[in-house]
DNA sequence: CCGGCCAGTAACTAAACAGTTACTTGATGA
DNA sequence: TCATCAAGTAACTGTTTAGTTACTGGCCGG
């Protein structure tokens, strides 16, 4: 027992500081908290995240926090649906059916590269879910119809790409996604320790330049027929 | 001030079970806190990891975790190091250098390929450990020269497979390595958040054999002469 | 023109946490 | 044969953490 002391007295003494700014703008309250989750989440993982550490980034406070994301959990999917949303929308402007199939799997290998080399902490957020096994983004319900249009316009291409003798008749669209995005993210995601094991800095304009040529090269002579 | 009372009696009442089995074996202790430490920092990362967790797991208690292996900071370190050390050594025995420059390859990324299925916690500590940056892999004197034999092996392998006329004269050691590891690594370690957006289990018997196959080729495919 | 309501603040609390201390046990070698 | 010391136990402590509570102030519909 801690409080056993029946004081009634002790909530008078507050509140001293008066000069303080309402904000009252619950949209952009709502927004810098996001933002402030990402990062948070983003350099230190769901255990690592503090909430505290969030609010102070947001420039507002824990209550606000749980007044409109309800609680940690809830706002750390929040966050992951968000750069979901990111990367798939900007994904679409790309529009790679109107374009040559080996043109559009190459521009596809470029956008994909070059987002997350942009968007670190979107490799950092998929780190940890996978981290635990997507035990947020399964419960998820805003995401499930958001990645089906990507694979449908891949298939398409690759189609074309095969009845004009360009691709090989084995080619696979997950497979040619998994293929682009699996030599993006390694690159990028573990640039830290292989730049420290192998003495070599993975991340200089050079080498960056070098491994984007070499993810369009790979991608292509992979499915070429 | 939480004991400001000054009873000076509370020490006397410890010690009530006295039916205890002292293990009085160093050696196993130590590997059995290393053990579980691998397994909780693998599941949960170095934010989520608990240190009773793992003296629970290994069977011990917090003192002796601390006795041998000081802070919680220094046992990631070790665990991170034994994983390298690990995998490292069993790559030795692969000799890839004494086979055809294909078959040293193939032999190669089916290897990687296999061990990184068969030790997910591995694929895990690397994560934490980029996450932060190579943050505590960077302190570590003991692996500098771990990794040195399997660039100069494989060195050797690509330059025969050059003068012989089968690779691509631009074919790069570092390069060819990356390839393989990004392959295998993405589809592993991020299979639950792939496999939960595009609503296809990527770790069947069927589809893990189909992306060793996968890997193989594309790695052969991306330096071929 | 005022009472309730919504945005906002900061202090508070219970639980969890990393790390420590006080103590026990038994084998060993002087 | 007994002092010593490595190996081990479990309770303790100070701090941090997620989440809550008590309160403030200004705008808006009646």
């Amino acid at each position: 027992m801690d409080s056993a002391d029946g004081s009634g007295e002790k909530k008078t003494a507050r509140r001293r500081s008066s000069e303080r700014v309402l904000q009252r703008d619950p949209e952009r309250t709502r927004a810098a908290i996001l933002e402030a989750a990402t990062k948070e989440f983003a350099e230190n993982g769901m255990g690592g995240a503090r909430v505290d550490a969030i609010a102070e980034r947001a420039g507002t406070n824990k209550r606000m926090l749980y007044h409109y994301f309800g609680d940690k959990e809830r706002l750390y999917l929040h966050v992951l649906e968000e750069a979901y949303v990111a990367i798939r929308t900007a994904e679409r402007e790309l529009h790679i059916g109107d374009r040559s199939p080996k043109e559009g799997i190459g521009e596809l290998a470029l956008f994909t590269w070059r987002y997350f080399l942009k968007h670190p902490e979107f490799l950092s957020l998929l780190g940890t879910e996978n981290l635990h096994r997507a035990r947020w983004l399964r419960q998820s319900v805003r995401l499930k119809e958001l990645h089906s249009h990507l694979i449908g316009e891949l298939s398409q291409v690759i189609a074309r790409g095969k009845a004009e003798g360009v691709f090989a008749e084995n080619a696979d669209p997950l497979n040619v996604y998994l293929t682009i995005a699996s030599l993006g993210y390694f690159y990028l995601s573990n640039q830290y320790t292989l730049s420290t094991i192998f003495g070599r800095e993975l991340a200089t304009p050079e080498n960056l330049d070098a491994w984007e040529r070499h993810i369009v090269h790979v991608t292509l002579a992979s499915i070429a027929a």
